[in-house]
DNA sequence: AACGAATCCAACCGCTCCTCC
DNA sequence: AGGAGGAGCGGTTGGATTCGT
Protein backbone atom coordinates (compact mmCIF):
# COMPACT_ATOMS: atom_id res chain seq x y z
CA UNK A 1 0.00 0.00 0.00
CA UNK A 2 1.25 3.62 -0.49
CA UNK A 3 3.94 4.97 -2.97
CA UNK A 4 6.70 3.14 -2.52
CA UNK A 5 9.41 4.34 -5.12
CA UNK A 6 12.41 1.99 -4.53
CA UNK A 7 11.82 -0.27 -1.99
CA UNK A 8 10.35 -0.74 1.49
CA UNK A 9 13.05 -1.02 3.82
CA UNK A 10 15.80 0.52 1.00
CA UNK A 11 16.46 4.25 2.27
CA UNK A 12 17.76 7.03 -0.11
CA UNK A 13 20.59 8.31 1.16
CA UNK A 14 20.08 7.84 5.14
CA UNK A 15 16.27 9.03 5.08
CA UNK A 16 13.96 5.71 5.08
CA UNK A 17 10.93 6.24 2.60
CA UNK A 18 8.19 4.40 1.59
CA UNK A 19 5.07 3.32 4.12
CA UNK A 20 5.27 3.13 7.73
CA UNK A 21 5.74 0.40 10.13
CA UNK A 22 3.66 0.00 13.57
CA UNK A 23 6.81 0.25 15.44
CA UNK A 24 7.41 4.15 13.57
CA UNK A 25 3.61 5.43 14.30
CA UNK A 26 4.27 3.90 17.20
CA UNK A 27 7.31 6.43 18.18
CA UNK A 28 6.10 9.55 16.28
CA UNK A 29 3.13 9.54 18.44
CA UNK A 30 4.65 8.77 22.00
CA UNK A 31 6.84 11.27 20.87
CA UNK A 32 4.51 14.10 20.17
CA UNK A 33 1.95 13.28 22.75
CA UNK A 34 4.71 13.66 25.23
CA UNK A 35 6.79 16.82 23.87
CA UNK A 36 4.13 17.93 21.42
CA UNK A 37 4.54 18.97 17.72
CA UNK A 38 7.72 21.41 17.75
CA UNK A 39 10.07 21.56 14.82
CA UNK A 40 8.85 18.73 12.14
CA UNK A 41 13.15 19.07 11.16
CA UNK A 42 14.15 18.28 14.69
CA UNK A 43 11.42 15.46 15.44
CA UNK A 44 12.93 12.43 13.47
CA UNK A 45 16.31 12.48 15.40
CA UNK A 46 15.07 13.42 18.63
CA UNK A 47 12.13 10.30 18.32
CA UNK A 48 14.74 8.13 17.04
CA UNK A 49 13.20 7.72 13.54
CA UNK A 50 15.11 7.64 10.12
CA UNK A 51 12.54 9.70 8.36
CA UNK A 52 12.54 13.10 6.77
CA UNK A 53 10.85 15.73 9.09
CA UNK A 54 8.43 16.30 6.10
CA UNK A 55 7.33 12.55 6.16
CA UNK A 56 6.78 12.44 9.76
CA UNK A 57 4.66 15.81 9.31
CA UNK A 58 2.65 14.08 6.76
CA UNK A 59 2.27 11.15 8.49
CA UNK A 60 0.81 12.99 11.67
CA UNK A 61 -1.49 14.95 10.48
CA UNK A 62 -2.88 12.74 7.66
CA UNK A 63 -3.33 9.36 9.42
CA UNK A 64 -1.46 9.19 13.17
CA UNK A 65 -3.50 12.45 14.61
CA UNK A 66 -5.92 11.52 17.41
CA UNK A 67 -8.80 13.61 15.72
CA UNK A 68 -8.90 12.02 12.69
CA UNK A 69 -12.28 10.74 11.91
CA UNK A 70 -12.45 7.47 10.13
CA UNK A 71 -14.56 5.91 8.06
CA UNK A 72 -17.14 6.44 4.54
CA UNK A 73 -17.45 10.08 4.55
CA UNK A 74 -21.32 10.74 4.81
CA UNK A 75 -24.06 12.36 2.43
CA UNK A 76 -23.87 15.46 4.69
CA UNK A 77 -19.99 15.68 4.46
CA UNK A 78 -20.23 14.68 0.65
CA UNK A 79 -22.48 17.93 0.02
CA UNK A 80 -20.82 20.08 2.07
CA UNK A 81 -17.56 19.09 0.29
CA UNK A 82 -18.95 19.67 -3.01
CA UNK A 83 -19.91 23.23 -1.72
CA UNK A 84 -17.18 24.20 -0.50
CA UNK A 85 -15.34 22.81 -3.81
CA UNK A 86 -17.58 25.29 -6.06
CA UNK A 87 -16.73 27.76 -3.73
CA UNK A 88 -13.01 27.33 -3.32
CA UNK A 89 -12.11 25.03 -5.75
CA UNK A 90 -9.16 22.47 -5.05
CA UNK A 91 -7.94 24.60 -1.77
CA UNK A 92 -8.13 21.69 0.34
CA UNK A 93 -6.98 22.24 3.03
CA UNK A 94 -9.15 25.01 3.29
CA UNK A 95 -11.92 22.85 2.65
CA UNK A 96 -10.67 20.40 5.58
CA UNK A 97 -10.92 23.08 7.72
CA UNK A 98 -14.96 23.08 7.45
CA UNK A 99 -15.16 19.19 8.22
CA UNK A 100 -13.84 18.41 11.51
CA UNK A 101 -11.30 15.17 11.76
CA UNK A 102 -10.93 15.13 8.13
CA UNK A 103 -7.55 15.64 6.56
CA UNK A 104 -7.06 17.57 3.00
CA UNK A 105 -5.43 14.46 1.65
CA UNK A 106 -8.26 12.21 2.63
CA UNK A 107 -10.86 14.66 0.80
CA UNK A 108 -8.85 15.28 -1.74
CA UNK A 109 -9.12 11.77 -2.51
CA UNK A 110 -12.71 10.96 -2.03
CA UNK A 111 -12.72 14.14 -4.25
CA UNK A 112 -10.78 12.58 -7.27
CA UNK A 113 -11.97 8.72 -6.43
CA UNK A 114 -15.78 9.39 -6.21
CA UNK A 115 -16.98 13.21 -5.89
CA UNK A 116 -15.69 14.46 -9.32
CA UNK A 117 -16.94 11.08 -11.07
CA UNK A 118 -20.70 11.52 -9.44
CA UNK A 119 -20.43 14.87 -10.40
CA UNK A 120 -19.78 13.62 -13.96
CA UNK A 121 -22.19 11.41 -14.26
CA UNK A 122 -24.54 13.43 -13.26
CA UNK A 123 -23.83 16.23 -16.21
CA UNK A 124 -21.92 18.72 -14.22
CA UNK A 125 -18.70 19.19 -14.85
CA UNK A 126 -16.41 18.73 -11.28
CA UNK A 127 -14.05 21.91 -12.39
CA UNK A 128 -16.48 24.56 -12.99
CA UNK A 129 -19.35 23.03 -11.16
CA UNK A 130 -21.32 24.12 -14.23
CA UNK A 131 -23.01 21.57 -16.97
CA UNK A 132 -20.46 19.51 -18.00
CA UNK A 133 -19.13 20.78 -21.70
CA UNK A 134 -19.45 17.60 -23.64
CA UNK A 135 -23.08 17.96 -23.48
CA UNK A 136 -22.36 20.62 -25.96
CA UNK A 137 -21.72 18.04 -28.75
CA UNK A 138 -24.87 16.25 -28.36
CA UNK A 139 -26.81 18.85 -28.68
CA UNK A 140 -25.22 20.18 -31.60
CA UNK A 141 -25.92 17.21 -32.85
CA UNK A 142 -29.76 17.33 -33.02
CA UNK A 143 -29.63 19.94 -35.66
CA UNK A 144 -27.82 18.78 -38.17
CA UNK A 145 -29.01 14.88 -39.17
CA UNK A 146 -32.76 16.00 -39.83
CA UNK A 147 -31.56 18.44 -41.68
CA UNK A 148 -29.19 17.28 -43.65
CA UNK A 149 -31.83 14.31 -44.44
CA UNK A 150 -34.02 17.13 -45.76
CA UNK A 151 -36.75 15.97 -42.95
CA UNK A 152 -38.06 19.85 -42.27
CA UNK A 153 -40.88 18.31 -39.79
CA UNK A 154 -38.34 16.61 -37.70
CA UNK A 155 -35.74 19.42 -37.69
CA UNK A 156 -38.71 21.72 -36.83
CA UNK A 157 -39.45 19.61 -33.85
CA UNK A 158 -35.87 19.22 -32.55
CA UNK A 159 -35.23 23.17 -32.85
CA UNK A 160 -38.36 23.21 -30.54
CA UNK A 161 -36.83 20.85 -28.23
CA UNK A 162 -33.76 22.30 -28.69
CA UNK A 163 -35.18 26.11 -27.86
CA UNK A 164 -36.75 24.60 -24.70
CA UNK A 165 -33.87 22.68 -23.25
CA UNK A 166 -31.98 25.68 -23.93
CA UNK A 167 -34.24 27.86 -22.06
CA UNK A 168 -34.07 25.29 -19.04
CA UNK A 169 -30.13 25.12 -19.13
CA UNK A 170 -30.67 29.20 -19.18
CA UNK A 171 -32.61 28.61 -15.60
CA UNK A 172 -30.29 26.03 -14.71
CA UNK A 173 -27.04 28.41 -15.40
CA UNK A 174 -29.33 31.36 -12.97
CA UNK A 175 -29.65 28.83 -10.35
CA UNK A 176 -25.80 27.77 -10.53
CA UNK A 177 -24.95 31.53 -10.20
CA UNK A 178 -26.95 31.78 -7.16
CA UNK A 179 -25.73 28.73 -5.42
CA UNK A 180 -22.48 26.87 -6.19
CA UNK A 181 -20.81 29.91 -8.50
CA UNK A 182 -21.77 32.74 -6.01
CA UNK A 183 -21.33 34.80 -3.64
CA UNK A 184 -22.66 34.00 -0.12
CA UNK A 185 -25.61 36.84 -0.45
CA UNK A 186 -26.63 35.22 -3.39
CA UNK A 187 -26.97 32.21 -1.43
CA UNK A 188 -29.35 34.08 1.22
CA UNK A 189 -30.87 35.31 -1.47
CA UNK A 190 -32.07 32.06 -3.03
CA UNK A 191 -32.94 30.44 0.84
CA UNK A 192 -35.54 33.51 0.81
CA UNK A 193 -37.14 32.78 -2.22
CA UNK A 194 -36.97 28.89 -1.99
CA UNK A 195 -37.28 27.46 1.64
CA UNK A 196 -35.76 23.86 1.07
CA UNK A 197 -37.45 21.36 2.60
CA UNK A 198 -34.97 20.42 5.01
CA UNK A 199 -34.61 24.00 7.26
CA UNK A 200 -30.89 23.02 7.68
CA UNK A 201 -30.37 22.55 4.42
CA UNK A 202 -27.64 24.69 2.89
CA UNK A 203 -29.07 26.02 -0.02
CA UNK A 204 -26.17 24.25 -2.57
CA UNK A 205 -27.91 20.81 -1.33
CA UNK A 206 -30.70 21.87 -3.24
CA UNK A 207 -28.86 21.65 -6.37
CA UNK A 208 -26.94 18.96 -4.83
CA UNK A 209 -30.39 16.81 -4.30
CA UNK A 210 -31.51 17.80 -7.27
CA UNK A 211 -28.60 16.09 -9.25
CA UNK A 212 -28.34 13.12 -7.40
CA UNK A 213 -31.44 11.12 -7.73
CA UNK A 214 -33.85 14.13 -9.35
CA UNK A 215 -32.93 16.36 -11.38
CA UNK A 216 -34.59 16.16 -14.50
CA UNK A 217 -37.77 15.84 -12.67
CA UNK A 218 -36.61 19.64 -10.89
CA UNK A 219 -36.00 20.93 -14.17
CA UNK A 220 -39.35 19.72 -15.68
CA UNK A 221 -40.60 21.53 -12.72
CA UNK A 222 -39.29 24.58 -14.06
CA UNK A 223 -40.52 23.67 -17.51
CA UNK A 224 -43.82 24.43 -16.56
CA UNK A 225 -43.35 28.15 -16.10
CA UNK A 226 -41.49 28.83 -19.77
CA UNK A 227 -44.14 28.10 -21.99
CA UNK A 228 -43.06 26.06 -25.31
CA UNK A 229 -44.58 28.53 -27.56
CA UNK A 230 -42.55 31.57 -26.46
CA UNK A 231 -39.52 29.33 -27.33
CA UNK A 232 -36.65 31.36 -28.81
CA UNK A 233 -35.97 31.71 -32.29
CA UNK A 234 -33.03 28.56 -32.69
CA UNK A 235 -31.62 27.87 -36.25
CA UNK A 236 -28.82 25.73 -37.15
CA UNK A 237 -27.32 29.59 -38.23
CA UNK A 238 -28.35 31.51 -35.37
CA UNK A 239 -25.69 32.01 -32.86
CA UNK A 240 -25.78 31.70 -29.16
CA UNK A 241 -23.73 34.16 -28.48
CA UNK A 242 -20.85 32.53 -27.76
CA UNK A 243 -18.16 35.37 -28.36
CA UNK A 244 -19.95 37.58 -26.02
CA UNK A 245 -17.03 38.69 -22.82
CA UNK A 246 -18.05 35.70 -20.63
CA UNK A 247 -18.98 32.05 -22.11
CA UNK A 248 -22.12 31.19 -22.44
CA UNK A 249 -22.97 27.87 -20.05
CA UNK A 250 -23.17 24.57 -22.30
CA UNK A 251 -26.66 23.30 -22.71
CA UNK A 252 -27.59 21.18 -19.90
CA UNK A 253 -28.56 17.31 -20.61
CA UNK A 254 -28.60 15.18 -17.77
CA UNK A 255 -26.92 11.71 -18.48
CA UNK A 256 -29.92 9.64 -17.68
CA UNK A 257 -32.08 11.68 -20.17
CA UNK A 258 -29.79 10.74 -22.54
CA UNK A 259 -30.38 11.42 -26.05
CA UNK A 260 -34.00 11.87 -25.86
CA UNK A 261 -33.92 15.47 -24.59
CA UNK A 262 -37.97 15.99 -24.86
CA UNK A 263 -37.95 13.50 -22.52
CA UNK A 264 -36.85 16.32 -19.54
CA UNK A 265 -39.70 18.78 -20.34
CA UNK A 266 -42.23 17.43 -19.18
CA UNK A 267 -43.54 18.73 -16.37
CA UNK A 268 -43.69 16.57 -13.00
CA UNK A 269 -46.40 17.94 -9.99
CA UNK A 270 -44.74 16.03 -7.77
CA UNK A 271 -41.51 18.05 -6.89
CA UNK A 272 -42.68 22.07 -5.46
CA UNK A 273 -38.92 23.09 -4.82
CA UNK A 274 -38.96 25.10 -7.17
CA UNK A 275 -42.39 26.58 -7.20
CA UNK A 276 -42.30 29.85 -5.41
CA UNK A 277 -39.89 30.94 -8.00
CA UNK A 278 -41.85 33.35 -9.91
CA UNK A 279 -40.17 32.81 -13.22
CA UNK A 280 -43.35 34.87 -14.92
CA UNK A 281 -42.28 37.57 -12.89
CA UNK A 282 -39.18 38.76 -14.15
CA UNK A 283 -40.06 42.32 -12.89
CA UNK A 284 -39.59 41.28 -9.30
CA UNK A 285 -37.40 42.88 -7.47
CA UNK A 286 -35.71 39.74 -6.62
CA UNK A 287 -35.04 38.17 -9.96
CA UNK A 288 -33.77 41.82 -10.70
CA UNK A 289 -31.28 41.34 -7.94
CA UNK A 290 -30.58 38.09 -9.51
CA UNK A 291 -30.39 39.05 -13.39
CA UNK A 292 -28.13 41.96 -11.94
CA UNK A 293 -25.59 39.23 -11.78
CA UNK A 294 -25.60 37.42 -14.97
CA UNK A 295 -23.66 38.39 -18.04
CA UNK A 296 -25.48 41.17 -20.60
CA UNK A 297 -26.21 38.39 -23.08
CA UNK A 298 -28.36 36.72 -20.40
CA UNK A 299 -30.16 39.35 -20.23
CA UNK A 300 -30.66 39.27 -23.92
CA UNK A 301 -31.56 35.33 -23.48
CA UNK A 302 -34.30 36.28 -21.26
CA UNK A 303 -35.97 38.65 -22.79
CA UNK A 304 -36.42 36.78 -25.86
CA UNK A 305 -37.42 34.01 -24.15
CA UNK A 306 -39.58 34.68 -21.29
C1' DA B 1 -9.43 -20.34 -10.57
C1' DA B 2 -6.75 -17.16 -13.04
C1' DC B 3 -5.71 -13.07 -15.05
C1' DG B 4 -5.97 -8.26 -16.55
C1' DA B 5 -8.23 -3.82 -15.75
C1' DA B 6 -9.87 -0.50 -12.80
C1' DT B 7 -9.89 1.71 -8.53
C1' DC B 8 -8.22 3.25 -4.11
C1' DC B 9 -5.37 5.88 -1.16
C1' DA B 10 -0.92 6.51 1.55
C1' DA B 11 3.03 8.74 0.60
C1' DC B 12 6.15 11.43 -2.16
C1' DC B 13 7.59 15.63 -4.89
C1' DG B 14 8.02 20.25 -6.06
C1' DC B 15 6.44 24.47 -5.33
C1' DT B 16 4.72 28.56 -2.68
C1' DC B 17 4.05 30.96 1.47
C1' DC B 18 5.42 32.55 5.88
C1' DT B 19 8.51 33.85 9.48
C1' DC B 20 12.70 35.24 11.23
C1' DC B 21 17.00 37.52 11.10
C1' DA C 1 14.84 44.87 1.65
C1' DG C 2 15.96 40.32 0.87
C1' DG C 3 17.81 35.81 1.84
C1' DA C 4 17.37 31.38 4.36
C1' DG C 5 14.91 27.86 6.34
C1' DG C 6 10.77 25.63 7.74
C1' DA C 7 5.87 24.62 7.12
C1' DG C 8 2.12 23.75 4.34
C1' DC C 9 -0.27 22.94 0.04
C1' DG C 10 -1.77 20.75 -4.30
C1' DG C 11 -0.58 17.43 -7.74
C1' DT C 12 1.13 12.99 -8.74
C1' DT C 13 2.69 8.30 -8.14
C1' DG C 14 2.45 3.42 -7.79
C1' DG C 15 1.61 -0.78 -4.85
C1' DA C 16 -2.43 -2.99 -2.87
C1' DT C 17 -6.94 -4.20 -3.44
C1' DT C 18 -11.21 -4.98 -5.80
C1' DC C 19 -13.83 -5.94 -9.82
C1' DG C 20 -14.95 -8.02 -14.21
C1' DT C 21 -14.34 -11.54 -17.59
Amino acid sequence: MGRSPISHEVAVGSVKKGPWTPEEDQKLVEYVEKHGRGSWQRIPALAGLNRCGKSCRLRWTNYLRPDIKRGEFTDDEEKRIVHLHSLLGNKWSSIAAELPGRTDNEIKNYWNTHLKKKLLRMGIDPVTHRPAPANLGLLSGLLSPAAAAGNLGDALKIQVDLAHLLKLQLVQSLLHVLTAGAATPNVDLLQSLTPPPNPLARSSDLLLQSSTSTLVPNLSTLSQFLSPDASMEISSTSSFPAAAAAPPPPPLVSPCSGAHNSEITKPSSDHSDWEDLKLDDIDSDCWKDIIDQMPPWYEEILESSL
